[in-house]
DNA sequence: TAGATTGTTAATCGATTAACAATC
DNA sequence: TAGATTGTTAATCGATTAACAATC
C-alpha cells in the first residue's frame, strides 16, 4: 500500500494516538499487543486500526498481534517524529508563554528555538531560557537558524500578516492559534480554543433534551 | 427541523465558524449576506451551510440571504452563548494558567471563577485575579458556586482521577487538554496540542513526496 | 493441529455537494 | 417581471465497520 496516495486527515490524528497509545504499552512492559485491545482503550474499533496502518505496510503478526517496539520505531518514522523540528513562537501572549515552557512539545521532539512579538515593552524579557525577539528580527534569526514550524499565537487581525511572511521565510509548517482561516498553502493546523468551549456549550445544551 | 435530533459533530463545530464569520461581517457593518459570502470566506461550499442551518430552523429570506444580526442572535442562542457559563480551571502548569488570562474566553462569556492544583507549593498564589486553591477546597467551593464547566489542565496521569470527582460534582462538561482519552459521560471537548503538532510533522512529511 | 489475529475486501454508514423548485 | 438566493431532496463521495481468507 504504502505509496503516496492521499491519507485521509482522521487517519493522520489517529496515527498520534496509537503512537501515544503504544509507548503507555511499552512502559508497562507489554511487548505484543493485539488490534483488540489497542482498539478497547482508545474506544474504536479494531478493524479501523488495522485499516489505518495497512496504508503504510503490514506490522503486525497473524495470530500474534504487534509488537509493541517494532509498531513505535514504524510509527515514529511514519509520523516524522524521528527527528527533532525546530519550533518558533510568534507571539508572546498568554497562549506563547505557555507554550515555550511546555513540556510536552519538548519531550516529543519539538524544541523551541525562539519566540517574537510585535510589542516592543515585551522584547527583552525572558521566557523559560529564552528571549523576547522583536518580530523585525525574525528575518535575520531566519538566516541563522533552520526554522520548520511556527506557531502563531498573535491577535487575529494580525495573523495573515504573519502567515505571509512565514511563509516567504519558508517555513514549512503552521500551528495556528488564532481564530481565524489563513489563506496560505504551506499545512496548517489549527488549535482553536474559544472553538471548542463553544462546542462544548452546545453539547451541554443538548444534553437535557435527550 | 428543529428536532432534538442528532447533529453531527462537523456540523456543531462549523455553527462556530459561522457565529464568528458572522460577527466580523457585522463589525464590517454588513447587514445582510448570502451563504455564498459566508462560504467564501470560510473556504467551504453553500449548500454546506445552508444544510446545516436547516438543521435548526429557516433563517434566510430566500433572494436576499440572512440578516447578520439576526443570524447572530439566533446562533448564539441554538450555540448557547446567549448566557454566561462558569469555568473552574484544574491545574495551573503553563496552559491552566494561560487560560486563567486569556481574553478571548471570557469575551465569549466563559468566565473563570476558580483555579485549584495539587501542588501546595502553587497554593496561595495568584494568576491574574484568581487565587491558585488546593485541589482538595474543589469540594467546598463547588458548594458555594454554580460551576458549568471544567478545564482539565493537569498531568496525563492525574486526569481520569479528577475527570470521576468532576463528575461527581455535578460539573456539566470538560475541556480536556490532557493527552488521554477519558473514560466518563459528561461531554467532553479534546484539545490536543501535541497531537496538532505531530499531526502538522506528518503533513510537511508528505509535502515533498507530492 | 487448533486458536488467534492479521490484512484486505466488500458492505454499510454518514457527511458533503449538486441541483432545483419555491419564493423573496 | 427578472434575478437572486434560499431550503431541501437526491446523488455523490468518503470514511467506518463487518466479515473472512490467509497465516502465525
Amino acid at each position: 500500500m504504502k505509496e503516496d496516495q492521499k491519507i485521509p486527515n482522521p487517519v493522520v490524528r489517529r496515527l498520534g494516538l496509537y503512537y501515544r497509545c503504544l509507548n503507555k504499552l511499552y512502559d508497562e512492559g507489554i511487548e505484543y499487543v493485539a488490534s483488540k485491545d489497542i482498539a478497547s482503550r482508545l474506544g474504536i474499533k479494531s478493524s479501523q486500526i488495522r485499516k489505518d496502518l495497512s496504508y503504510f505496510g503490514e506490522f503486525g503478526k497473524r495470530g500474534v498481534g504487534y509488537n509493541v517496539e517494532n509498531l513505535i520505531k514504524k510509527l515514529e518514522t511514519i509520523i516524522g517524529v524521528d527527528k527533532n523540528w525546530n519550533v518558533i513562537i510568534i507571539g508572546a501572549g498568554n497562549i506563547g508563554s505557555a507554550l515555550v515552557n511546555y513540556p510536552g512539545l519538548k519531550k516529543e521532539k519539538f524544541n523551541i528555538i525562539g519566540v517574537f512579538d510585535a510589542d516592543r515593552s515585551k522584547v527583552g524579557k525572558k521566557i523559560g531560557k529564552l528571549t523576547i525577539q522583536h518580530i523585525s528580527q525574525l528575518h535575520e534569526f531566519a538566516k541563522k537558524n533552520i526554522i520548520e514550524i511556527a506557531v502563531i499565537a498573535v491577535p487575529e487581525n494580525a495573523a495573515q500578516m504573519v502567515t505571509e511572511e512565514l511563509e516567504k521565510l519558508g517555513i514549512k509548517g503552521i500551528v495556528n492559534f488564532a481564530p481565524v482561516k489563513l489563506r496560505t498553502n504551506i499545512p496548517v493546523e489549527e488549535v482553536d480554543i474559544t472553538l471548542s468551549f463553544k462546542t462544548l456549550a452546545f453539547k451541554i445544551g443538548r444534553e437535557g433534551s435527550r
